[in-house]
DNA sequence: TTGAAAGCGCTAACAA
DNA sequence: TTGTTAGCGCTTTCAA
């Protein structure tokens, strides 16, 4: 209120004001504030709103040794699967009075490793941290050395020190398997993705047990790789024309790709749904603006961020990987019957 | 490298290792090396490297009163187009040695309010906003009183106490109106946001001035407004179809209501572009994906978070308001050649 | 219930 | 070129 144009009042100006040592003023200001009598209490509060005193968050954190700010990494922010989950871990931090420090490594090996390091030199309670890579990441995760809690996210990394939150790629990819089957598919085709090695691994060793299980046909030459990428996609689909072979249905490891891969099948008179089935993972925004309309496994975005953010405040010393379940969400895309309008 | 399990080394730690006092170690690892010989620095490096040494950055902004963080708060993380503009101003930051502090006000003006005290208090040497609405935000940024600058970002609010950077409404609505009038069109109807009141006035005031420049008829009946989402898009051409009118073309305030608005012609039969002609604003990642895809003005992400960046580290005292240029991005939606596949 | 004093880890003014 | 010392603003022993 009184500003008189000078610097930003500190404890000892409220203390001051209220006639009261810095140390009483303090208490009264916290959690401790039990310890004093009320009618101080009421003095000290009254200064420092006269005063428009506000704790200086620095010089707390330096005191308590404790920042009250977790830090994060993102492959890349633009990524909306990534941008769903910062919003989330966001909302969960808030509620626990948490702030976020957020970062992106832009894909990019030497920028992790630095972040890693900056937020190791204590300027943060906690990293949460969707690696670049599953192997390639694992040595700068393994290197974080410092006290504070790491907890990998999505990306289970091979870097075992440190917990983590992900998918459960078996129960997705059978849910995918079963809903192809239902709709009549004999032999699929897998659209996998170059730049996340070990979750397209994990991902197609569960596709090919699914096949197995519910006797679906997945012949080796009906699996191509592609960039993580639209335009990746799209290549996987010319290779995949160019075999002699094809499928009934199109299991794609991402929304990225089976758009791509709905382009290109598109240019080359294939029609979607009705020459093939295709799927992709992820459930991205605009799986639903698509066209047609991409039937998805939706991850479970709220409830990793809920789990990673527990996890980290709680601090428990125990490593342990979480396979949250994804969910089918069935659109156009694999849709055969007369509901499908253009 | 040598742990021993035990606490994180502190520059007295170093300074001991190297046979130095304190502050000739905190020279020898700062800026103010060049103060050091060389011998010592040396000694100084090799001590901090065997300890595993890393700056504690809470002390050190305490010490120096600057964090090198930048407080950003956002409407919504999830917005594609907000994520864009989080990304560069990251971007720009790293490249600046700042780190970024991320806040969603979830279109929430108490939140937003909060989280604008939050920042006043000291934790960030500078805060960027894009606020949740421009005329209701106004107060709480007017209020920020603290020293450290702040700038608003995309939404020009009320609030002239700061500076600003946003697009150019003239030049951006100008070129989506004289596009269209090379393509033939000849009357045209406008879809408002009702979020984003001012920008949308605005918008709407230049639209209007740009028909009269380039002769289009703009009646007053072919103004609808629509909730800022995809079904207000589609309920605003609801409106539109129940006057007698119909335009050439339409004009959209934002990606989101255009895609609204061309779903909810298809299924009226009215084809997109051959019946009308329709356009965004923004250029969000689905205008290209989305069929048809859509011409829109691509804002000017970069710049925006360049200066808006650069705004602040300057911190300099004069408040200005820049309106970058928009880039029209002409797409199949006012595409009436024969390249229109589907 | 309150106060005096120490100290979190760092940098910088001043002195040598 | 280096060391001594003070102090950023806060919380918390310890003592009264």
């Amino acid at each position: 209120m009184d500003q008189k144009g000078r610097r930003r009042p500190v404890l000892a100006d409220v203390a001051r004001r209220a006639g009261v040592s810095q140390s009483t003023a303090s208490r009264a200001l916290s959690a401790k504030a039990s310890l004093i009598s009320t009618a101080t209490q009421q003095r000290v509060k009254k200064a420092a709103k006269e005063l428009g005193y506000q704790t200086n968050p620095i010089a707390r954190s330096l005191r308590l040794s404790k920042t009250s700010v977790i830090g994060m990494i993102v492959p890349s922010i633009s990524n909306p699967f990534f941008t769903r989950l910062v919003e989330e871990v966001e909302h969960v931090l808030y509620e626990n009075n948490y702030y976020l420090y957020l970062s992106d490594s832009r894909r990019n090996l030497d920028t992790e490793a630095r972040l890693l390091r900056a937020f190791e030199s204590g300027s943060v309670d906690g990293v949460l941290i969707v690696p670049c890579h599953e192997v390639k990441s694992a040595p700068s995760i393994a290197d974080f050395t410092s006290g504070i809690p790491l907890i990998q996210l999505d990306r289970p990394t091979t870097c075992t020190k440190f917990s983590g939150v992900g998918i459960d790629e078996r129960q997705s990819m059978f849910s995918v398997i079963k809903h192809l089957k239902d709709s009549g598919a004999k032999t699929i085709g897998v659209v996998t993705s170059k730049e996340t090695e070990l979750t397209s691994m994990l991902r197609l060793k569960e596709t090919e047990e699914a096949c197995r299980f519910y006797d679906v046909c997945l012949p080796r030459k009906l699996i191509v790789e592609g960039e993580h990428s639209i335009s990746g996609g799209a290549e996987a689909v010319e290779t995949l024309l160019a075999s002699n072979l094809f499928p009934d249905a199109l299991v794609c490891f991402s929304d990225l790709l089976s758009v791509g891969a709905i382009k290109q099948l598109k240019d080359q008179g294939i029609g979607v749904p009705e020459d093939v089935l295709v799927t992709g993972f992820d459930d991205t925004p605009f799986a639903e603006l698509f066209r047609p309309s991409l039937t998805t496994v939706r991850q479970p975005v709220e409830q990793m961020a809920r789990t990673a953010v527990s996890m980290l405040l709680e601090a428990s010393s125990s490593v342990s990987h979480y396979r949250l379940p994804g969910r089918l969400i069935r659109r156009e895309s694999t849709l055969l019957e007369a509901s499908y309008q253009d």
